[in-house]
RNA sequence: GCCCAAGUGGCGGAACUGGCAGACGCGCACGACUCAAAAUCGUGUUCCCUUACGGGAGUGUGGGUUCGAUUCCCACCUUGGGCACCA
């Protein structure tokens, strides 16, 4: 009975009810496609783009909306300040782990993908995330992945030209082969070193006529060194457990798969490569031009690894037909190059070893083939090798120096061949001890009196900052070892000796798979070698097989369906695509995702391209963000799209770690959510219990967006009281009150038009966490207002309309619902972004810490504009700075404008 | 070994360009409401001394520059990431 009573007195309000309102307000968005990308107009537009997942069968985790929600609240914020603003999503279904997924579960790979790719969906659907779905796609449907196969047969019908440095049709090479052979083209490269991956390094000096008598099986062999797709022999790393081989970006240092973790074989194999390297150049230097993270610019840098120097010519002694060549990024000390070592790999190995030495090299070369690269790349093991037994010639100074064989040298870098300069590199040093070689100085340290070696207890290398002086060396003697470089390059070529030259770190990208669920390669072996399906027979399906398993051979299962691997004009691939290819144009194809007749409309992707945020994790770095750049730098050559890089803006968001600490290896730590270790905590679970829109804050506010940070489970109710708070004030804002308070109008106008500079300022920084902690704050202002009794006022009705706009980004459902119980026409995501006046925001009295000797003792507030003579003497005379000053002379009083005085004593 | 980032209360974190350290939230404590609980509201919450007023210390460690340092410089420690015989 007293229940009944206190319910009459006191009638309770509705409360916000999450599993109530967000279903309703997802299904209306839906069915009105409230946010369906427009077509172009006057607005700027703003292309905001996560990176496509491949949907696994664990589904979505609260780790992988930290991805989701920021883009989401981004697109969101962008639409409300009047741009048109695209924001889709796919799906990057071929690969791996459904593969494997499919094998284990004996099922079929499309069936698996449909329905992983539908939960996704789902799961997104119940965040609210406002993608336009009428542009989703799936890289495995065959009205994706005939363009990928079309792009692969652009990038096949492509070389690179060195003089022009950019892609041209591989007819026109055809006719400058048949007019002038190779010469032309090998003579650019010369004059322009850094175009050395241009075309492969086997490309030999032909004339005109040698092009002509070559029959078509020869010509398209040959093509193969200069097409930008082509099939070649390589050493490439086979990954042993999913049985397949891997590009060298998948390869972590310690020689380890990227998805399987497994150890990686070398086999040599021929295998479909993107020649990725005769963009070197260009991948670096474009980096001056996109706005990404230091530290994946950084990355990108490294793994191209750009360096210049010299090729050298060493003739051998007693042959005159061979010369050894050689790289070195400093030709300048070419004078104390006192040895060579060669690769056990290098050919001339086995030609230049004299007869009584011949058994202990093959021995050294067969023992450095059986080592695992892991192993002999391993920089703390000690150096080996042995003499050959031959000698070069130094061609600067002819003298005689001893041919070594050494596994610290490396076949795949430069030209597999080193000049040793033991003075001045620590590798060759330490060889140089150990096998007691001449070490001769040519680079003084500064402070050293001496230029005899013998003084060195270590390599002395200058580390290109010019310190050190030239000694033994010829003409450069005297020289600042920083002027040095060029001046040698100038003597070598003036010699013939040799040329300058720029190297690159990064290999060519390794792309076929042996594998059935990829893009199935659009190329038919035939009598001529190897061609292209024609454009007009795309896509070629991926047939069904009866089974997925890898085979033993190594190759892919697709070459046991004879119906399709058999064509009349031959054989087809059977190799597939790695996903790389999908994800390298997937964001272009967003622009006009349904396009059946191209590949997309140039001028769709011309206006919607390049992307103007991308967000997604730091693993990717140097896989799908180098691969992406190349494609679109060859598209772009192409005359295809109109734009150089494909990602404006890059933001790599934190990894999201399970809540509780597990002891591993005798330490706590946090682990990595994933179903195996049953720590996953889903957005299903946390929607549930809370709403989507108290998940999408705490997303926001957990932590800062890049930071990797620990889950914890208090957090969503923490913030979904705070809407709950929200809910309460604009709706029944005299529920609940508490105690006295004062606050003028004057202050609830500036404190909302202060939340719309923060909270503006925040979103555009990527700065999530402290943007919700602001509307936080906004929140208990207005609930103090309420306390001082302004809910009646027009500057009340002005601060909750504001509220509502900046809550509308984070909290979608929770805004949509308060905006029609105010009784304002849907949607509130139509509406602008409240604009903030500058006038309103700004103070009228600030508040000044006063300290003395650097500590705080006082605060006085003043009127904005009062004069500093006006501060520091009220400073002084306030109560705090008395007491510590006393009657102590004051030395200084320094005034920071409107923001403290410090009066020193 | 080299390169980069980070280290702030019990916890996640905040602090524009060298100027009030700890915003906001969690947790905790106490109080109001209630028969009671939940919810909600209010107060407090870096540590130490003090009933209080107030004072002292304090942003990984040690030093430096400065009127003033979480912020700049040097050395070191720890954690995370990247690279690793690239000539």
């Amino acid at each position: 009975m007293s229940g009944l009573v206190a319910f009459s007195r006191c009638p309770m309000s509705e409360r916000y009810n999450p599993s109530e309102i967000e279903p309703k307000w997802q299904q209306r968005w839906l069915a009105d496609e409230l946010y369906k990308t427009e077509a172009a107009d006057a607005r700027p537009k703003y292309y905001v783009l996560d990176f496509y997942p491949y949907p696994s069968g664990d589904g979505l985790s609260v780790g992988h909306a930290r991805n989701y929600v920021p883009t989401d609240v981004v697109a969101r914020f962008y639409r409300m300040r009047g741009y048109n603003v695209m924001h889709p999503m796919g799906f990057d279904a071929f690969g791996l782990p459904t593969e494997n997924a499919a094998i284990k579960l004996k099922a079929n790979p499309h069936v698996l993908n449909e329905k992983y790719s539908a939960n996704y969906i789902r799961q997104f659907k119940l965040l609210g995330l406002s993608y336009d779905w009428s542009r989703v796609f799936n890289s495995s449907h065959d009205s994706f992945y005939r363009w990928t196969q079309w792009i692969f047969i652009q990038i096949f019908n492509s070389w690179y030209d060195p003089r022009l440095g950019q892609a041209r049709p591989i007819s026109e090479l055809e006719t400058e082969l048949a007019a002038h052979g190779t010469g032309r083209i090998l003579d650019a490269i010369d004059a322009k070193p850094e175009q050395i991956g241009a075309i492969a390094r086997s490309v030999p000096r032909i004339e005109a006529d040698a092009w002509q008598a070559k029959t078509p099986r020869e010509r398209n062999r040959f093509l193969m060194q200069f097409r930008l797709a082509f099939r070649g022999e390589s050493t490439v790393n086979w990954d042993p457990v999913d049985k397949v081989v891997v590009a060298n970006e998948e390869v972590d240092a310690q020689g380890r798969a990227w998805r399987s973790g497994a150890l990686v074989e070398k086999k040599t194999l021929k295998q479909w490569n993107f020649r990725i390297t005769a963009y070197a150049d260009r991948l670096a230097r474009d980096l001056d031009t996109v706005n990404w993270p230091q530290k994946i610019v950084t990355m990108q840098r490294n793994w191209i690894g750009k360096s210049q120097g010299a090729e050298v010519d060493f003739k051998i002694d007693g042959d005159a037909s061979e010369k050894i060549r050689v790289y070195t990024t400093r030709p300048d000390t070419l004078w104390g190059a006192t040895f060579m070592v060669l690769s056990p790999e290098h050919p001339l190995v086995a030609r230049i070893t004299t007869p009584e030495k011949r058994a202990e090299v093959e021995a050294y070369v067969a023992h450095a083939r059986a080592m695992t690269d892991v192993d002999r790349t391993d920089v703390s093991k000690a150096k080996t090798g042995v003499f050959t037994g031959a000698t070069a010639t130094n061609p600067v100074n002819g003298e005689r120096i001893p041919i070594w064989v050494a596994d610290y040298v490396l076949m795949s870098y430069g030209t597999g061949a080193i000049m040793a300069v033991p003075a001045h590199d620590q590798r060759d040093f330490d060889f140089a001890r150990k096998f007691g070689l001449t070490i001769r100085m040519v680079i003084q340290p500064p402070g050293v009196e001496s230029t005899d070696a013998s003084v060195l207890t270590a390599a002395y290398s200058d580390h290109g900052d010019g310190l050190g002086r030239m000694v033994n060396s010829g003409p450069l003697t005297g020289m600042d070892a920083g002027k040095s470089i060029a001046a040698a390059i100038d003597v070598i070529e003036e010699m013939k000796a040799g040329q300058r030259r720029v190297n690159y770190r990064i290999r060519d990208w390794l792309i076929s798979r042996q594998r059935y669920w990829g893009t199935p390669i659009p190329i038919i072996h035939t009598e001529d070698g190897e061609v292209t399906v024609p454009e007009s027979d795309l896509p070629v399906r991926l047939p069904d097989v009866e089974s997925y398993e890898p085979t033993q051979t190594g190759e892919s299962p697709l070459v046991q369906v004879h119906d399709w691997v058999n064509t009349p004009t031959g054989q087809r691939e059977t190799d597939t695509m790695a996903t790389w290819a999908c994800s390298s144009w997937y964001y272009m194809r967003f622009a006009d995702a349904h396009n059946g007749a191209r590949v997309f409309d140039p001028k769709e992707v011309n206006y919607w391209l390049p992307v103007d945020m991308y967000v997604g994790g730091a693993e990717h770095a140097v896989l799908h963000l180098l691969y992406s750049r190349m494609w679109t730098k060859v598209l772009y050559d192409l005359g295809v799209v109109g734009f150089i890089e494909p990602f404006k803006s890059l933001r790599n968001q934190g990894m999201i770690l399970a809540p509780e600490q597990k002891e591993v290896d005798g330490r706590m730590v946090y682990e990595k959510m994933s179903k195996s270790k049953g720590n996953v905590i889903t957005p299903d679970e946390v929607v549930a219990e809370h709403g989507a829109d108290a998940l999408r804050g705490y997303e926001m506010f957990i932590s800062d967006f890049s930071q990797t940070v620990p889950w914890n489970t208090n957090g969503v109710p923490g913030v979904r009281r705070w809407l709950d708070r929200v809910w309460r004030i604009v709706l029944s804002p005299m529920d609940d009150r508490g105690g006295p308070a004062t606050m003028t109008t004057r202050e609830l106008r500036r404190a909302a038009h202060q939340a719309i500079q923060k909270i503006e300022h925040d979103f555009d920084a990527f700065a999530f966490n402290t943007a919700v902690s602001s509307m936080m704050e906004f929140t208990n202002t207005l609930f103090k207002a309420r306390d001082a009794g302004l809910t009646e006022t027009p500057e009340w009705a002005e601060a909750i309309d504001i509220l509502v706009r900046l809550l509308a980004p984070i909290a979608p459902h929770l805004a949509e619902e308060l905006w029609e119980r105010m009784g304002l026409p849907y949607s509130i995501h139509k509406q602008t972004w409240p604009k903030a006046d500058a006038a309103a925001a700004a103070e009228d009295s600030i508040e000044i810490p006063v300290q003395v000797n650097g500590k705080l003792r006082d605060r006085i507030t003043v009127a904005v504009g009062t004069d500093e003579e006006t501060i520091k003497t009220l400073a002084a005379q306030s109560e705090g700075a008395r007491r510590f000053v006393g009657d102590k002379p004051i030395r200084q009083v320094i005034y920071a404008k409107g923001r403290l005085v410090n009066i020193v004593i």
